[in-house]
DNA sequence: TTAGGGTTAG
């Protein structure tokens, strides 16, 4: 397809996202030919010709050493062999995964002066997406031009998910709209799809479905992949009468709904606690003859399992097998996980060997939730020897996995192993995230290991890596039930200095901890100098200095914080008002407290009598 | 059948 070429080519250096120069000069000099590669092959000269009689032949190749073999084969073919034929190589190179190799096997066919089409460089553009590069993929867009080729829906499709799934949304959103203002290409299903599922994975559901209305006005309606990414992503933000009005329409329109629409708003109901609801769906797409797979009957194992209902969920898991699913690592892992949130470590246990047995193999999740099922049982030992089988089953034990085994020791108050897996854990080269600081810290301060806490909140400081308040107000807590407020103190306030945003919980935790020291004055200091810094104080400050002029004797104090609450809106806590009720034997004629009382009972009045 | 699309675990 070869027309006005450069007119295109002078509209399209208008991208401004498009560092023509960045890219034209990238891919070539960065990404190796093949034959630097570390393949083996066997040059047998008859390969090709072989295998190119059977119809299909590129889907018959098995691994790679076999797609280099047979693409140097094809160089040396004469005639040449056919771009498609090429083209089938490289795509079923793609499907087992090897982009790196797609890349360079394209580089070598452009050395080699082998004719490319638009199919091969949609391919080489897609394999530079799935590598995370997509700039790259857009210098291959600058060949098209060059070959005289024009991009069409397909190539900007694959470069827009490209963009979407770098979380590059702006640049996504700009090409798009100089797709469809431009009319570079007229836009089809896929497209679309494409853009409404990249807006609502960033959590803009309310542009997504703007798209979905724009779609309606064009040529191309909006199919079932796009009403169920828009379904699915209310049910995620818990909108599930949004999403069930998206359903309605779609039917009224005609658009049949399918297993994963089906899924989708199950999975939101299971999520809402509203089982007997899911079920109802589920039972309606039988009656459709819309047949659940494995993600469906997933969803709703792992519903009823959180629901603790693992009768039901055992049951469905055989329900599932008489309809020919076959329960994975994901069936599992619920299973286990229902029976481990009911203590019952055993049949927990039960679950992981029957998988075993069935030959699935266990992933490092299901590792992750029965050695976090063992932890919360204080079984130790169990999940320790778990944790270290798993290298013997390939599985590389990931920062989830060290999270969960590091807050089980702590918990049994075994800080020695702790320190020594958390050393072993950075020997190993495992990334560390906020969680793995914060459980170290908690763990430790709540053992009493407060220096070492505090030395390790140092080093943390220092690498400035994961670098959270929260951690400041596991410290703050820790020191103020050892009851040192003075370096509770030093360290609040050396929070300001250091410019760290400090939240509600800081303060919270600062004026709990001053109120348990009888240092009412400060504590009271402290909830004004919230208002100060816009860091508003909120329920739970209220009910902490409550609680603080209770228990100092400050009772009128209590009662201007009690108003204050009432002014808010803010409710008592039952802590609180089992404080207040302590008291009411010495206040019962004072009438002011207990009309304040009357207004902020978290408790429910009875039925006039 | 020469290229691009949606769902489930701490």
């Amino acid at each position: 397809m070869k027309r006005n070429v450069c007119a295109v080519s002078f509209r399209w250096r208008a991208f401004s996202f498009f560092s023509a120069g960045e890219a034209e000069k990238g891919f070539f000099s960065r990404f190796p030919s093949s034959s630097s590669l570390q393949f083996h092959y066997t040059a047998n000269g008859f390969q090709f010709s072989r295998m190119r009689s059977e119809s299909g032949f590129a889907n018959n190749i098995k691994n790679v050493d076999e797609a280099v073999s047979l693409f140097r084969d094809m160089l040396r073919t004469r005639p040449l062999p056919s771009v498609i034929e090429f083209n089938q190589l490289l795509d079923r190179l793609v499907k087992l995964k090897q982009y790196l190799l797609v890349i360079s096997l394209y580089k070598d066919m452009c050395n080699s002066r082998i004719p490319v089409n638009e199919f091969i460089m949609t391919v080489v553009i897609n394999s530079f997406c799935l590598v995370g590069r997509v700039e790259f993929g857009f210098s291959v867009l600058g060949v098209f031009f060059k070959c005289g080729h024009l991009p069409n829906v397909i190539t900007f499709s694959t470069l827009l998910k490209g963009l979407f799934s770098q979380n590059r949304v702006g640049d996504a959103q700009e090409l798009f709209k100089k797709i469809v203002n431009e009319k570079l290409c007229e836009p089809n299903e896929v497209m679309y799809s494409i853009v409404i599922d990249g807006l609502c994975k960033i959590g803009n559901t309310s542009t997504a479905i703007k798209i979905l209305r724009f779609t309606e006005s064009g040529r191309c309606k909006p199919n079932v992949i796009s009403y169920s990414t828009i379904i699915d992503n209310l049910c995620k933000d818990r909108m599930h009468d949004e999403a069930l009005a998206f359903f309605k329409e779609m039917v009224e329109k005609g658009i049949a709904p399918n297993v994963v629409t089906y899924s989708s708003l199950i999975h939101g109901l299971c999520n809402l606690g509203k089982r007997e609801e899911a079920m109802k769906l589920f039972n309606e797409m039988l009656k459709f003859k819309i047949s659940p797979n494995v993600v469906t009957f997933n969803i709703l194992i792992d519903g009823l399992c959180k629901e603790g209902e693992i009768e039901e969920a055992e049951l469905m898991v055989k329900i599932m097998i008489q309809r020919g699913e076959k329960p994975d690592a994901f069936t599992y892992g619920a299973l286990m996980d229902g029976y481990c949130l009911q203590g019952r470590m055993e049949e927990a246990r039960r679950v992981f060997d029957r998988m075993v047995s069935l030959s699935v193999d266990p992933s490092i999740q299901t590792y992750n939730i029965i050695i976090n099922g063992y932890c919360k049982k204080r079984k130790i030992d169990a999940a320790m020897h778990l944790f270290r089988e798993m290298p013997q089953k390939g599985l590389n034990p990931n920062t989830v996995t060290y999270n969960t085994i590091l807050q089980g020791l702590l918990y049994v108050g075994r800080c020695v192993d702790a320190q020594e897996l958390f050393n072993e854990m950075q020997n190993d080269g495992q990334k560390l995230d906020i969680y793995t600081h914060g459980i170290m810290l908690h763990g430790l301060t709540n053992n009493g290991h407060i220096d070492e806490a505090l030395w390790l909140l140092t080093m943390i400081e220092n690498n400035e890596q994961h670098l959270s308040i929260s951690m400041y107000n596991i410290i703050i807590h820790g020191l103020c039930k050892l009851r040192k407020f003075d370096e509770a103190r030093a360290l609040f306030n050396s929070l300001f200095l250091k410019g760290l945003d400090l939240d509600k919980i800081t303060f919270n935790t600062m004026i709990t901890g001053l109120c348990s020291g009888g240092l009412l004055k400060e504590a009271k200091e402290l909830l004004a100098k919230m208002g100060e810094i816009a860091c508003y104080p909120n329920e739970v400050t209220y009910n902490i200095i409550v609680q603080g002029c209770l228990k100092g004797g400050e009772d009128a104090n209590a009662l201007m914080y009690l108003e204050e609450m009432d002014r808010r809106g803010f409710l008592l806590h039952a802590s609180t008002f089992s404080n207040i009720l302590d008291l009411l034997p010495s206040k019962a004629n004072d009438h002011i407290l207990l009309k304040a009382i009357q207004k902020l009972n978290p408790i429910e009045k009875p039925a006039s009598s």
